[in-house]
DNA sequence: GCAGCTTATCGAAGCGCTTCGATACCTGGA
DNA sequence: TCCAGGTATCGAAGCGCTTCGATAAGCTGC
């Protein structure tokens, strides 16, 4: 291993001015710098993360914890990480990967050894017990998905309230007089992950608003149990045609049950999706969609753990504003039997 | 922050002698030890990563490098990642998430700067420009997928080949004559990942040996793509009566095609998939498939970089079994009309 | 009763880097 | 000509840990 004493002996100064060089902070003739540059180059010289992060009390990386029960869709959550590396990497930063498994105090472990400078928390619960060992450690955190209580913490989330209302009033300005959603599975609703709440606040708001009869049913996600749930809605509400769906694996089950059932998408029934692009552009027709902007939370999520770590303070709440990107599966109301 | 020093003043012992309870390196009597470990917890210590790593030239990190072009379906990399973190955790071992985008200069990045002892590079392509650095590093290293020379190094798939006689043979055993491949993605082809020609070899093995009829077209994944392909494929081989797809996003789309032109799976055409359990088992009916055993690749990966890293040498090949799962898309082939 | 072990503990060196004075030189204004 | 104020560089301390050799104390067996 080439160390920077060797660097400053090829290159006849001393390990502060080389030191000085790579940091840059404190001037340096350009005589000099270009001279260690080169030894640098020549050597193949990488600073050791070791000795860095003790002398610094930096360790230029950021943890990011995977929750283990995942109710986000994964892609979107290969989306978040990737997005956070690639970030991170821009300001010389690098990512620690931790799942869920090892729990709340794998906070406490990872920031006490200081091998990480700051975290990102993913699919934040409203209650998540990461978030007291994340407080007591002091490290500049971010939380994507919003707890139940924000106060001094820096979260990031889709405004999912503003998702809802987006949704009704696209279909409201159809003319479709009778919505469904196609909900989350139960579980979620149990765990109190606050998304799929807000964005029912959103919808009733405005359908309220607009004097819309909506109603909401859980649903799993798999074929037969979006079957069931599908047939039970136009059951008990048999003018529905306009059906928003939140669970994306939803998404594929509705439209094949639809065509087999004899609706037409989107003649007799509009579908909207709350769901990444890959998966609304999949299936035939396309499906109007609001999509979850995962790469933006990413980093979104490093750019304020970054102010943070530059003493800079972060904005509380930070909620993206919703997109929605109409298709072919939505449509004018057909008109009233 | 709580030091070494500050654990020994409480337990009044010297610095080693806490530096010795943890690692166990020598042998401390039990009244010591457990003075030393009472005071570790009261204080709340942890040992400063960054001290640790300069001190023992080990950092306990493993990096694990995921690709930028990404065939491999995203959850079954989501499956490895989570696989490796936690296999890893279980040896008191980090992850070091790296993103394709830094490229193979990552690997001498991060190995030469020691922020990883060991790396797992995934979705490994044929002649996988971050083999040179690699080697060069000099780091522990398992590759998930195989590169087309696997001298010197340690590499870990599914037994591909193996894949396919088993698809092949489940199809010939039901009395199948005349089978179709759906496989991936031309680009998969050009970029040689390998894999997809091991199938298809495995399969042709079988396909003469027992005289079947076999054609293969690529296929892009997406509705009308895999419409496209699934019409031309009937256009030249009418008495197809088996389908073996490898792009696990045409699983969906295919079932729904067979639907629509009146093919009844598995009475007319048997279905089998390459696939995640995930995708297999949410359409209707549900997929024969062999599963790509992600977490498995993980865990192994991981154990064959423990065994380096203790010094062990580790195994240059290991080819994971295929296991077929029987579902409801695959029975005997229809009478000869 | 002492050589010769083993066991438990300590002290000190050093891992490779950052950072804080200190120093040496140069410039320009008085 | 002299000194204030920069600019460029150096030396040394110290970050918190591991590890090696040394030491002290407790055994064993003759």
């Amino acid at each position: 291993m080439v160390t920077l004493a060797e660097v400053a002996r090829h290159a006849g100064v001393s390990a502060s001015t080389v030191s000085y060089v790579i940091s840059g902070k404190r001037s340096i003739s350009d005589e000099t710098r270009k001279r260690v540059e080169r030894s640098i180059a020549e050597l193949g010289y990488h600073p050791h993360a070791g000795a860095r992060a003790l002398a610094s009390s930096r360790s230029n990386i950021i943890a990011l914890m995977i929750p283990l029960r995942i109710d986000m869709y994964v892609p979107v959550m290969m989306d978040i990480a990737i997005a956070v590396a690639t970030t991170a990497r821009s300001y010389g930063y690098d990512v620690l990967l931790l799942t869920g498994e090892e729990g709340p105090s794998a906070v406490l472990r990872v920031a006490g050894s200081g091998l990480a400078d700051a975290m990102i928390l993913m699919d934040v619960e409203l209650n998540d017990e990461r978030i007291p060992p994340l407080k007591e450690s002091g490290r500049p955190a971010a939380l994507i998905g919003l707890p139940a209580n924000t106060a001094g913490l820096t979260c990031i989330d889709l405004d999912f309230t503003a998702t809802g209302e987006l949704c009704a009033t696209h279909l409201a300005n159809l003319g479709h007089r009778e919505i469904a959603v196609l909900g989350e599975a139960a579980g979620v609703y149990e765990r109190h992950t606050g998304f799929a709440e807000r964005t029912m606040d959103g919808l009733r708001r405005v359908a309220k608003e607009r004097g819309l009869g909506l109603i909401h049913r859980p649903c799993e996600g798999t074929f037969e149990s979006t079957a069931g749930t599908v047939i039970r809605i136009f059951e008990e509400r048999p003018g529905t045609t306009g059906i928003v769906v939140q669970n994306e694996a939803a998404v594929g089950p509705l439209l094949s049950l639809l065509r087999q059932s004899g609706r037409a998408v989107p003649e007799d029934i509009s579908v909207l999706a709350i769901c990444p692009d890959q998966v609304a552009t999949q299936p035939s027709p396309q499906v109007t969609s609001v999509a979850i902007p995962a790469q933006e939370m990413g980093r979104q999520a490093v750019r304020l753990i970054m102010a943070k770590l530059e003493g800079r303070t972060a904005k509380e709440l930070t909620l993206l504003p919703p997109k929605l990107t109409v298709r072919g599966s939505s449509g004018p109301a057909p008109a009233p039997r």
